[in-house]
RNA sequence: GCCCACGUGGCGAAAUUGGUAAACGUUGCGGUCUCAGAAGCCGUUGGAGUAAUUUCCUUGGGAGUUCGAGUCUCCCCGUGGGCACCA
């Protein structure tokens, strides 16, 4: 009679299994349905108890919308290229393909465990040559391509050399970084190493000699979201800045759709913004200095034209090429030494010196376009040479780090907006009215904005601008285990292998480092270097590269001759709910945006986007241990006397560590070292620190969900995770509610029992037993549609309780109720839907259908105040639905029984809350 | 510095459109069962007053809108996240 949920578990997911219950159906008339979970990295660490939050709320919704008629596509895969396996081989000189292979087979395994309803028969990994091999392919479409900005989508290269055959590239509008212009005639005279190097700088993904952030310790470059305050994300070594010769992908040219088109999706506001902030639009306008003695012109982008009258100096980046150009004698010397300590100042020095102010003046002026006013120009670096054009006009009084550098030199401040108090600080806000700046005199800041663009673009002396914050992203590694890039060079040009030649496989080397000479690991690789005759490229692609279009994959698998056959990907079209973590945000979800977008442009999907829908799942935390050992011996303190000590906090393995109490014994079998340690105890026990911490294996804070699956069951961990909070929301791992959950699982197998034997009544619910029932239908279904699962398991335990305590055992209930449990504990709602006599598996059964009317009460009578005071109950006619009375207006006839003579114009009733009165 | 989100019992949290705040679980306390324990089961558990039906207070702080505010508006405080010399 106890419920035995290993057996039970083990029976129905050996059951899924043989019967491929959750592969779709080839029934394109059917509506789909295409949920999907981020793909994890097969980590050695194995899958934690943070992992399966987000799959489980998938997973519920999966197996709903099943229930609902949608034909479901569930997949999943690993994400199996990466860093740690690499430098797991490094250390170990174990091949990653085999570790790799080893954690997905553990992944595998734990994951099976929890009852998923994934399609294991779509499974996909981006190391496997069959994946890559279009990973590889689509590189070389996007080499193959070109950003027409007239068009605002990519196309074939090919009409792009027709542009130039006709007419140059004069005329053509693309985002490209040629600096060089030239005529049709000048194209044709060009050889076919010219003319591939200006393509080159033309093509959605390039090769190019980039400042890259160069890690040495990792011995790779890292992408501007791998580096977080000058170090790695990854072991936090120090990273610098580097000119190397690197393949980008032109992510720049989607700039503006990947912004604008946030509008059309449904994703979290926060990503939204992050997005937003990470694309960094700004619009405004160029204009024109014109340099005294005929030396030429410095162009400068501002974003605010309204206070050109403010302009009081121009500051140049120092790495800007005029700086040596416009220096004048007298401050040549001052001038060279500042450019050169800037230039050798670290990415990390720099930004750490933020507050620090300095510059230097050039000695040269240029002339106010408007004013005719002497500026002086100054090199700062606080100019950043990459954006913009690499100089500013100093409005010192409406901007701070203007203001804060004029104030540093003392020069002049001048107010042209009226509102702030210029002695303190700059007033930044564009609110106020414009005053001393001539023809913009009393105009608005918005209304000056419009007419200083009029006005500069009437002159010639600058455009409407929109600039981006966004940079090209930087797609190769010097690594061995990633995705080889599909590319030879010919004189020194490259050239993509032909697609017939794909995948390119990553061949066997001898050892995953370096070479001596400071090629990538590849180069070490015999019988690869060369394409008939001709060098390959030894980079490899980052980690972002293969999941920026797994989604399509799935749709197809298995198909050797496309990524996906066109009849899936017509079918599938894009993910209706996408679940994962939010730390993706500027990374993964807008690469894979970008090359959803390229593919579409290109005709190969139907769709713009990837994901209509994307929830986050928050994180769950690991709540580490610490000891605290005194420096320099092997001697443990107890945490409350270690302040009398000089200590070093060392995690612990939590395993060992109950209540923060640590199991001494357990501790001196950990680790060989602590063998012989010491300790200082408090009352008999050693008591740990605790902190709440990411859960990873080097911080020994990581429980596995095996340990809980063992203890209470697969049903019991999906509840509780649920259980636990919104899925959106982070929290630190804690078992303490898991006994609730557990409890609710076996009274929910209790209502099936009579005397210990499995049985159901027959009998005909009655009204009170419907109406329990239909309130959970209810309730649940709402849950499920906004996602929220923590109210749903309360739902579920309320409506066991009520079950108890009305003795009910009737089919008629407890069917349909086991239908609505069963995206939440698969495993106990086969067992029961099989115990009451039907076959196949409960998950392509139909939701139970909610009926209203059972949820209406015999009577309604409400509770009323009015002024605070007057209370009465107000009772309301038995044969209304609950939806006419929530919109049931009463008259002032029928509620001046109880006012009295006051003139009440209408009551409004709520069913089951307060009455509004209107008088 | 800028942008965003959040702040409710001892704890995790609920309150869906502005409508009885604290559902559900856990912890603690009391009881029942037991040789004993585990597991069940029953009662109680935001604060204050009361012998008691019951009354008053309470959603970080302050103000406002409203018949009515955890929910909407403004200011302040605190926590978390993103961006960070981006002109």
């Amino acid at each position: 009679m106890e419920y035995n949920f290993r057996e039970t578990e083990k029976k129905w997911q050996a059951y899924w299994a043989k019967n491929k219950t959750f592969s779709p159906e080839e029934n394109l008339l059917k509506p789909k349905f295409y949920s999907l979970d981020m793909f994890p990295y097969p980590s050695g660490a194995g899958l934690h108890v943070g992992h399966p939050l987000g799959y489980i709320a998938s997973d519920i919704y999966s197996r709903y919308k099943r229930m609902r008629g949608y034909n479901v596509l569930h997949p999943m895969g690993y994400d199996s290229f990466g860093l740690p396996a690499e430098q797991y081989a490094i250390q170990t000189g174990q091949h990653p393909a085999v570790t790799t292979e080893k954690n997905i087979a553990r992944y595998r395994e734990q994951l099976d465990r929890i009852g998923f309803s994934f399609d294991w028969s779509r499974e996909v990994r981006t190391s496997d040559p069959s994946y890559y091999k279009w990973t590889q392919w689509i590189f070389i479409q996007l080499f193959h391509s070109w950003y027409n900005k007239t068009s605002d989508k990519a196309e074939p290269i090919s009409t792009l050399v027709s542009q130039f055959e006709k007419d140059g590239n004069g005329l053509v509008h693309a985002q490209h970084s040629c600096e060089r212009t030239f005529t049709a005639a000048e194209w044709k005279s060009f050889t076919e190493k010219e003319q591939q190097q200006v393509l080159l700088q033309y093509r959605l993904t390039y090769l190019s000699d980039t400042m890259v952030n160069w890690c040495p310790k990792l011995g790779t470059v890292l992408a501007n979201e791998e580096v977080k305050d000058g170090l790695s994300e990854r072991g936090g070594f120090p990273v610098v800045r580097k000119l190397m010769k690197q393949w980008s992908m032109r992510i720049t040219a989607y700039a503006e759709r990947l912004q604008k088109d946030l509008e059309l999706i449904e994703w979290p506001e926060s990503i939204k913004e992050a997005q937003k902030n990470w694309i960094g639009k700004s619009e405004g306008s160029t204009v024109e200095f014109k340099l005294d003695n005929e030396i030429g012109v410095i162009e400068v982008f501002t974003t605010r034209p309204d206070t050109i009258f403010g302009v009081t100096f121009l500051t140049l980046a120092p790495e800007n090429e005029l700086v040596s150009m416009i220096t004048t004698p007298d401050f040549k010397e001052a001038v060279t030494a500042y450019v050169n300590v800037a230039s050798n100042r670290s990415e990390r020095e720099r930004m750490a010196d933020v507050k620090r102010i300095s510059g230097v003046f050039t000695g040269a002026y240029a002339t106010h376009p408007f004013s005719g006013e002497k500026i002086p120009v100054w090199v700062g670096d606080y100019v950043l040479a990459g954006y913009g054009t690499g100089a500013v006009m100093a409005v010192p009084g409406h901007d701070s780090r203007d203001y804060a550098f004029a104030k540093h030199f003392d020069i002049d401040i001048r107010e042209v907006v009226k509102g702030g108090d210029l002695s303190k600080e700059a007033y930044e806000a564009k609110d106020g009215t414009i005053i001393n700046s001539d023809f913009l005199n009393g105009l608005s800041v918005k209304e000056a904005m419009a007419a200083a663009i009029e006005a500069i673009e009437k002159r010639a002396i600058g455009k409407r601008r929109i600039n981006f914050r966004l940079r090209d992203a930087i797609f190769s590694r010097q690594r061995y285990w990633g995705e080889p890039i599909p590319v030879f060079f010919k004189d020194d040009v490259p050239y993509t292998l032909p697609e017939e030649q794909l995948p390119l496989v990553l061949p066997e080397v001898d050892k995953y480092l370096p070479t001596e000479e400071g090629e990538p690991p590849l180069a070490r690789a015999k019988n690869w270097q060369t394409m008939d005759g001709y060098p390959l490229e030894t980079n490899t692609m980052p980690g972002w590269a293969g999941s920026s279009w797994y989604f399509l994959r799935y749709m197809d698998p298995h198909n050797d001759k496309r990524f996906a056959d066109e009849k899936a990907v017509n079918y599938w079209k894009d993910v209706d709910l996408y679940v994962g973590g939010a730390e993706h945000a500027t990374g993964h979800l807008l690469y894979v945006r970008f090359w959803t977008k390229f593919l579409f442009d290109m005709g190969h999907i139907p769709v713009n986007e990837p994901a209509r829908k994307l929830v986050n799942q928050g994180m769950i935390q690991g709540v580490s241990s610490f000891v605290y050992r005194i420096n320099g011996t092997n001697t443990y303190v107890s945490h409350h006397q270690k302040q009398n000590f000089e200590t070093t906090a060392l995690h612990v393995d939590v395993s060992i560590v109950k209540d923060n109490v640590l199991d001494l014994q357990k501790f001196k079998a950990w680790l060989p070292e602590n063998k012989d340690a010491e300790f200082i105890l408090d009352d008999g026990n050693y008591i740990c620190g605790s902190e709440v911490e990411k859960m990873s294996k080097s911080k020994h804070n990581v429980v596995n969900p095996d340990e809980m699956v063992e203890l209470y069951g697969a049903d019991t961990l999906r509840m509780y995770e649920m259980f636990l909070g919104p899925v959106e929301q982070s929290k630190p791992w804690n078992t303490n509610g898991i006994t609730g959950v557990f409890g609710f699982i076996k009274k929910f197998w209790k209502l099936f029992h009579v005397s210990g034997s499995f049985a159901v009544s027959e009998v005909q619910p009655s009204k009170a037993e419907l109406k329990v029932l239909h309130k959970t239908i209810k309730k649940i279904t709402d849950d499920i549609e906004r996602f929220s699962f923590n109210t749903s398991v309360a739902t579920f335990m309320i409506c066991v309780n009520e079950l108890t305590d009305l003795k009910c055992d009737k089919r008629g209930i407890l069917e349909p109720l086991t239908r609505i449990l069963s995206p939440y504990a698969p495993h106990i709602a086969e067992e029961i839907w099989s115990r009451l006599g039907n076959t196949g598996s409960i998950s392509g059964v139909e939701w139970p259908q909610l009926i209203e009317e059972h949820l209406v009460d015999d009577a309604f009578s409400y509770p009323v105040s009015f002024n605070g005071k007057t209370k009465f109950n107000l009772e309301i006619p038995l044969n209304l639905s609950a939806s006419e009375i929530q919109e049931r207006v009463m008259t002032a006839e029928e509620t001046r029984k109880f006012l009295g003579d006051k003139e009440v114009k209408k009551v409004i009733v709520v069913p089951g809350r307060i009455v509004n009165i209107v008088i």
